[in-house]
DNA sequence: CGACTTCTGGATCGAGTAGTTCAGATGTCA
DNA sequence: TGACATCTGAACTACTCGATCCAGAAGTCG
């Protein structure tokens, strides 16, 4: 917005990714004002301050880029031009391949960097927790899906099946942070993806 | 062992308990020095270092009292007495079971105290990062073993089965702490002993 | 050029961190 | 009882935390 006054020496954007690097890595209270402030380009605090707000508001900034990136992978989810089946393990395979990708940490953002520590976090645990609660839903939604159009059968446990996959692709997270690697994750998921076929071929 | 002195005020193995309940909630980084002094009663600094020695050698503590009691629940993934699908099958009802059980913290503390957090807790997460990958090479053997039995067809892919019951096995512990309950966890790995299952059906 | 706007380096703040020190209180045991 | 071992309360160290302030540098625009 500024038209006038000296323009800002670094480059803001790219100091948000690296911020985000950050934050995926080690989590908000394992990263430091200090780490941030070094790894956007050695910036004072002054300059950090009149450009993010807080650490709390650049914790913010970097998830939403993140969700806006990286965290696309489980769009899959809801896309109603795939087959329930598919959207599940589609969301799985992208999920596994971009959380094993090198150029940034390992495992998911959404996962890892908000679900435990202080409770001075308490707000910052509620915004992936919510995050982490939508795809839960969205997981039920494909299974719901494949009851009503007679891919699975009705009897099937909805909120279990779907608690399998949901606690998966959670695992994922977890299994890529450990050093798994991508190939390993994808054939993790091709067995998991057994649960739902045992269901369809199942006798009605 | 001291025979004679002023005997210490408070019960050291309760103090342990409680500070095991704190790094299990909050992990290691995320308790203070203040919290673990006051959930023991209130003690002072000179009492915390004379009884433990420092904040990490506490944790050490914790966690060696945390495998030795709740940990114990993946045990039966090395129950030589069990056939194999049921040792994993064991472990993981056990897992959710203790988990989601009132008491203490939900989740798991191998899983979730010392996953991510600055680089100044390398050495913790080593420690978590052996049990987790003792347990990961146990699922393995259990796999390998259903072969050998016969129980699995012998072009099972070991690996990737393994990884996916050991990620839904770490998986678990984020959904126990999102507030999934025992049951909808006990339905969640009916359906993943189901990918095991169409394994263990197929033509050979 | 000169007025104006914004950013930057550096000092600094108060609170909180893990950890230390020591005099004195409180116990055990011969 | 008295020598001794241990523990406790409180003050304190050295440091890091996130955040603020200000003087001056470095731009834009009429």
């Amino acid at each position: 917005m500024p038209r006038t006054g000296r323009p800002r020496s670094f480059d803001r954007d790219a100091a948000v990714t690296s911020a985000t690097h950050l934050f995926w890595q080690h989590g908000y209270e394992g990263v430091s004002l200090d780490q941030l402030r070094t790894t956007m380009g050695g910036i004072s605090s002054a300059s950090f301050y009149a450009a993010f707000g807080s650490k709390e508001a650049l914790y913010r900034e970097a998830l939403s880029v993140y969700l806006a990136t990286y965290g696309r992978v489980t769009d899959a989810l809801r896309d109603q031009t795939l087959p329930p089946r598919d959207r599940i393990e589609h969301a799985l395979r992208r999920s596994a391949m971009m959380q094993t990708t090198p150029g940034h940490p390992t495992g998911c953002m959404v996962t890892l960097s908000a679900t435990i520590g202080s409770d001075q976090t308490t707000a910052l645990k509620g915004l992936t927790a919510a995050e982490r609660q939508a795809n839960r839903e969205a997981i039920v939604l494909c299974v719901t899906a494949a009851i009503e159009n007679g891919t699975l059968p009705a009897n099937v446990d909805t909120v279990g099946l779907a608690a399998m996959f949901d606690g998966f692709l959670l695992g994922i997270s977890l299994l890529a942070r450990d050093g798994m690697t991508g190939d390993i994750l994808n054939s993790a998921i091709t067995n998991a993806m057994r649960a739902w076929d045992m269901l369809a071929i199942a006798p009605r």
